[in-house]
RNA sequence: UGGCCCAUCGCCAAAUGGUAAGGCACUGGACUCUGACUCCAGCAUUUCAAGGUUCGAAUCCUUGUGGGCCAGCCA
């Protein structure tokens, strides 16, 4: 509660920033690509994001970065604009494109050529790369280097124009082939490509590269922090670069954090889009995967998502969050907001002796004992109940509470039951249990005659709603869910388990999609948004309880 | 192997030269009409290693070690 939350560094780097002035006013972005879908690490990008700048009264933008139309599609658009709605980022509804800026990154680039800090390059692709040196070894000049500021000013204006095939000139920042930083060596900063643009058509047949149009899109938005990835460390020196040759006044400044892996699932648009392509999951919003779609199919709510990114802290070193810690978000968010309703997954019979055969009683269950507020439900009990088959053990291991032989438990909600006996099938299994209730042990008339070790659920036979359940299990058996090195993932072969015959209480019966109940004792599940049907409902398990009594 | 970055409990993560927070996980125990929840207790004499500076080092320096990233006209 009172716990004392502690500034991470990006806090720190930008309330020094504030104090000595430096910016007056700080403006955050979440600058995707069009070109997937987002997940689990993007959220913590967002929320990182649009956090620091509601914290400190800045701007939070949000913006495609789409210099790419080769990967770029609408139908990602779409879908990363909903993510973001949902995770409950507010961008004042004002959506950014850099095409936008198109126009005025072309202008930024004729005001480095003028400068003679960028020139046109006629070399090829290949050549390029044999030019800018190895790792360990420095590149050498392109003979086009010195070309006059009139010439490349020209040369470009005709690169625009549409007079030269893709690939056959480039322009590039003009720094240093002898840096320790590839990057610094002569970088591209725009090429001829052909391509239709999702929003600018055909407009435009050269297009800026990263590298180039980050800073430049960042300074045009009025961005103070420019917060990014790790990978993007080497970057910044060029990213100041350009800042500092534009003469930006308020140059935004970039920031790297580390990214967000989980353990035992598969992170990395690369990785998913492979599960994808291969069939191995249903699409990118299968419940098994950890993209943002897939969690809210899965009934993970945006808030117990910002908890996670919460708990999972900013820093600077790679590492990989425990997917118990997921777990354990979800779990918090949903104990007191949702119904606890009685469901069986594996049903076995319980039929009470002694009880009339057309009597129907309806008891008044509260739906969250700790939350009055979500109310109450009728709940119908009869004589042929469904009880979970784990609750009766025909011989039962020792501090075993529930059903067997001679035992006497609670049914929730309703009355005490003794074990009297029960049927096996011709192989063994059990298939029918009898019991005897006591009318005196109803629920809630006070009885407190004797007490009982263990209470089980049930639902009415008669009355019960059957449901397909499916129960979910980590992906892949691997730290940070990346391929092997042969290309191959270690899938989970358990990673999805259907079971087609459960039993919900009929309360369930309307439940909308992306709706979720708490099953007791089986965890917490949510109607699933696109198998359900109004019949016949399919619900996806969320998480399950923990349990400290295991059968075995 | 050239450069940059990182290293604190099983997993995240604070500590900004003043004597190792917190959360997850785990382990007890209490409670319970969900073996859940809740509650209470326990969980790093030591911060990758070795040296050095200092009255004092997880913090500074040196050298190692381990891990990440970089040679797209991708982002």
């Amino acid at each position: 509660m009172e716990e004392v939350k502690t500034k991470n560094f990006i806090e720190q780097i930008i309330e020094k920033d504030l104090e000595e002035g430096v910016y007056d006013h700080i403006t955050t972005r979440f600058p995707p690509e069009p070109n997937g879908y987002l997940h689990i690490g993007h959220a913590k990008s967002i929320l990182l994001n649009y956090g620091l700048a509601k914290k400190y009264n800045g701007t939070f933008n949000f913006r495609f970065d789409d210099t790419n139309p080769m990967k770029e599609k609408t139908e990602y658009v779409k879908s990363i604009q909903e993510d973001v709605d949902w995770l409950g980022a507010d961008y004042r509804g004002e959506v950014f494109f850099v095409s936008f800026y198109f126009d005025q990154m072309y202008e930024a680039a004729l005001q480095l050529i003028r400068k003679g800090k960028a020139f046109v390059c006629d070399l090829s692709a290949e050549e390029i790369r044999e030019y800018r040196g190895t790792l360990t070894e420095p590149g050498k000049e392109s003979p086009y280097r010195n070309r006059s500021i009139e010439e490349n000013l020209k040369l470009f204006e005709e690169m625009k124009g549409g007079k030269y095939p893709d690939g056959s000139k480039v322009l590039r920042a003009k720094i240093d082939m002898a840096s320790p930083n590839m990057n610094m060596r002569d970088p591209v900063i725009y090429r001829v490509a052909r391509m239709e643009h999702h929003n600018t058509g055909n407009d435009w047949c050269i297009y800026p590269m990263y590298d180039f149009a980050h800073p430049v899109e960042d300074a045009i938005e009025g961005v103070t922090h420019s917060i990014c990835t790790l990978e993007f460390e080497d970057h910044r020196p060029l990213y100041e670069w350009v800042v500092r040759e534009l003469e930006y006044p308020q140059p935004p400044k970039q920031i790297e954090f580390a990214k967000l892996y989980l353990t035992n699932v598969v992170t990395g648009k690369r990785y998913i889009k492979k599960l994808v392509e291969d069939g191995i999951v249903d699409g990118w919003d299968d419940p098994r995967l950890v993209t943002l779609s897939a969690l809210k199919r899965r009934g993970f709510t945006p808030e117990s998502i910002r908890m996670f990114v919460d708990l999972c802290g900013v820093s600077k070193s790679n590492s990989s969050v425990d997917y118990a810690m997921l777990e354990y978000c979800i779990r918090e968010d949903l104990k007191l907001k949702r119904s606890r309703v009685m469901a069986v997954l594996d049903p076995i019979k319980l039929v009470i002796d002694n009880y009339p055969e057309d009597q129907v009683e309806y008891f008044d269950v509260m739906n969250n004992q700790e939350n009055e507020e979500l109310g109450s439900r009728k709940v119908p009990f009869s004589k042929v109940l469904y009880i979970e088959r784990e609750d009766f053990m025909e011989e039962p291991p020792k501090k075993y509470f529930r059903l067997f032989p001679g035992n006497e438990v609670r049914l929730m909600n309703a009355y005490f039951v003794k074990c009297e006996s029960f049927i096996k099938d011709e192989n063994g299994n059990v298939t029918e249990v009898h019991c005897t209730y006591d009318p005196e042990t109803r629920s809630g008339n006070g009885f407190t005659g004797r007490k009982v070790k263990g209470t089980i659920h049930w639902v009415s036979a008669a009355h019960a709603m059957e449901a397909e359940v499916r129960l979910y299990e980590n992906i892949v058996d691997e730290e940070k869910g990346k391929l092997n090195e042969d290309g191959s993932l270690n899938l989970n072969p358990n990673s999805l388990t259907v079971l087609e015959k459960c039993y919900i209480e009929p309360s369930v019966k309307g439940a909308e999609a992306y709706e979720s109940f708490q099953f007791v004792r089986n965890g917490y599940y949510c109607v699933d948004a696109k198998d359900s049907t109004p019949e016949h409902p399919v619900f996806n398990r969320i998480v399950s309880l923990k349990s400290s009594f295991k059968l075995k």
